[in-house]
DNA sequence: AGCGGCGACTGATGTTGATCAGCCAAAGGC
DNA sequence: GCCTTTGGCTGATCAACATCAGTCGCCGCT
């Protein structure tokens, strides 16, 4: 398959809502985020992507991008071609089962960010969204059970979590407070994993780490 | 691909939060709904399934349910192996493409749904959901820009908009007082679509009308 | 006829988290 | 050396929504 590599700045659109035609992207180096813009200038992020992890496959299957996509941080993406990836299904049909698997897990993420936003209160939404990402970057080995550097400031956190910037710097406080968590100059620490575990209600098995090729 | 024809009763789940090897289902009758149960009781409703739509997709790619499908009404369903989907699709590489389509425009709505839950006022958030209810309603001739039929109760919009039921009942008063839609007796009426499209910010290109196989 | 259950509906009270308004430290531009 | 920007942090006030504690009408049961 043609991969071309590419670079891209922190802070400028990868995608943009409403663009057609758009190519899709493997995520080598370095951390993005998928977010929607209201009218009124609201913005709420959907997902976090990390190296490993695909970008703008939604975009591609439904022509048109219904979000937009900015680098955190400076990046480094393999660019893949819409039709090098609907052609390579038909020759390597295992690939399309492969994809398919990868866009469930998509889906699984940000069903669990929907509970998250719709029935865990700040502190508990905020704990179990940074164990889950502790634990899809241990899955590529940028993290372990004792904390992960995160390039995330509390203004993204907020739009990710549908908080206001106040609001989310209180709730840090309250985890640190509370020997759970501390978040501080770009370095997440895991105070007391398995207390903070039974606090959040995490449970990973949506994160399925076996794989498509399994069984 | 072989088909097995059944009929399930409402209020008996059909798939529950962690078991594994399910069959997914496409759904001929009635509608249903998929959520995921918290430690503490409290229910997320992801989204609602009516007639046309797959259930259980997700549970067989990952191998487990992550979540739990309940009948609505009482429904009628055709089973699908999971054995025979994926075999079909090393046969019928578009099946693949198909499937794949579908299930992004499934993550599509539920990123919706996290965008009304995270950055959507109650008021607001009633009507999107009930806007984008009707328009994939219209798809399969079940409703109308006037209105249509339908089985929800206050509660069951409460578990999937993040309200409580009070809530949902003051905010339906609400739209009916301002006369954008009237949900009563079980139907839903929109009695001033463009009013309402405009209150509640909602563009379907989403939805996506022109199916995977376009283009 | 009487009872129990369910869904819609309401007022009073309480809490969560938003908003406003501001401070401080670090980093970069000129 | 000064100015501006950015990110983290805080107290005071306020609105949105939850919770509690009911009522009412309808339906099916015995």
């Amino acid at each position: 398959m043609h991969k071309r590599r590419r670079t891209f700045v922190a802070g400028r659109d990868l995608v943009h809502q409403g663009q057609s035609d758009q190519a899709a992207y493997i995520l080598a180096s370095g951390w993005a985020c998928s977010y929607k813009i209201l009218r009124d200038g609201e913005r709420q992020i959907v997902d976090f992507q990390i190296p490993g992890d695909f970008l703008g496959l939604r975009s591609v299957l439904l022509h048109t991008a219904d979000h937009s996509i900015e680098p955190i941080t400076d990046i480094e993406v393999c660019e893949v071609q819409a039709s090098d990836l609907l052609g390579a299904f038909t020759r390597t049909p295992r690939l399309a089962t492969a994809v398919l698997w990868a866009a469930s897990r998509d889906e699984a993420m940000v069903v669990e960010h929907l509970v998250d936003i719709g029935r865990r209160h700040a502190a508990e939404r905020m704990a179990h969204f940074l164990l889950e990402l502790g634990a899809r970057l241990s899955l590529v080995g940028l993290a372990t059970k004792a904390g992960y550097t995160c390039p995330l400031t509390q203004y993204l956190l907020a739009d990710a979590l549908g908080l206001s910037a106040v609001h989310v710097n209180r709730v840090l406080r309250q985890l640190r407070e509370t020997g759970l968590l501390t978040f501080r100059d770009g370095y997440v620490t895991f105070d007391d994993y398995d207390r903070l575990r039974e606090f959040a209600g995490f449970d990973p098995v949506y994160l399925d780490h076996a794989g498509p090729l399994l069984r």
